[in-house]
DNA sequence: ATTAAAAACGAATAAGCGTTAGTTTTGTAA
DNA sequence: TTACAAAACTAACGCTTATTCGTTTTTAAT
């Protein structure tokens, strides 16, 4: 019928991929269909396969690409010279920019990893514990430089990360919260709590 | 073949919706089939409709076990004549707890209620909302008592919801955390921050 | 031992799945 | 205009899915 119409300088393989990521959000991975994807595109299911191997690869390219991005961010700022109070808050910033411009896929890469195939998903799990370990790292020399408090390292990152992955919510909330409010109220939240 | 083997003043409904829980958390709803918890019960898969009467069934009795348990939770805490900061202690250690007991079924009630079909969709999120809100009005109280900082409370009560909800990273963290220190950590970070 | 209900079974159904094959259309460059 | 490659199409494959049906087995009470 028509053709996969791509928007300037994006290939056809990253049109297909973008819309399986608002696609897998939106159904889950298992429960979207290849001919699901081909009507939202505007194409018959089979072809598709003149532009990606399958359905199963879609599914690597948006978590990998998430996966990488993150590291990508986290390595960079191992390098800065700056507290590791700075740093976290930069994080936490990025992680909210990150689910502002690629909410689709990052919501994915989060809650649709475990339908990786191998070795994809063995890949996977061990990028994202990956970043985990330096943010770890991270927090352990704030507590040993002492600019955070003595507590469980680990608890501390997941929390964290938790919160930060959560931000989903945010994506229904878009009109009432302001992002910059947003940003601050979480940068000041998992930083110095909420008690007065 | 056998028969459905439940424990002690369980119903056979019950034991099917546990081991559901276990699969929906491990391969998500979607690609879980009948003929799998079939084999894990080690019953044929069509025997299991002289119990339930759908795999969709299951899906609502998980996730409105798990949300009547959490409303019901935040409910009677509203009865309660205590300060804002202990109710919110309370609830985190609810949730806590919760996650330990109740795991697959929590985790699937989090993640999978998207596959509910309608009318128990809009229930569920209608249910959940009512948590939230609750939550949302305890902080919005507590910043006009001046015990909670003067921050969208929107974004406070989300931070902390998902933070709680990210709880399942403990599970793969249960022999190296123990549950007192993630209380307790969890409890300080979220309320009083982590810098010192 | 007889009977009735509960719960198991095997077989079948219709629908949907990802993917492939062969063919035709479309776009591009000579 | 011709020729070639890219990308679309239709049709089909083999498989899995949730669920139903009719039947047989098991359980429990009389």
């Amino acid at each position: 019928m028509s053709k996969i119409i791509s928007v300037l300088n994006e290939s056809k393989k990253e049109t297909i991929s973008k819309n399986a990521a608002k696609l897998f959000r939106k159904k889950g991975f298992s429960a979207t269909s290849m001919r699901e994807l081909a009507i939202d595109i505007g194409v018959e299911a089979s072809s598709l396969y003149n532009h990606i191997g399958s359905k199963s690869e879609l599914l690597q390219i948006i978590c990998f690409k998430v996966a990488n991005d993150f590291i990508n961010q986290i390595t960079e700022l191992e390098q800065i010279q700056i507290g590791v109070t700075n740093k976290l808050e930069k994080i936490i910033r990025f992680h909210i920019h990150k689910m502002l411009e690629d909410y689709d896929m990052v919501y994915v890469a989060n809650h649709e990893w475990k339908h990786l195939q191998e070795p994809f998903l063995k890949n996977f799990l061990n990028q994202r514990k990956l970043y985990e370990s330096k943010l770890i790292e991270m927090i352990k020399l704030g507590i040993s430089e002492k600019s955070i408090k003595k507590l469980n390292p680990e608890v501390l990152t997941f929390t964290i990360l938790s919160a930060v992955r959560g931000l989903e919510f945010w994506q229904q909330h878009k009109k009432n919260i302001d992002i910059g409010e947003l940003e601050k109220t979480m940068v000041s939240q998992l930083l110095t709590g909420i008690i007065k």
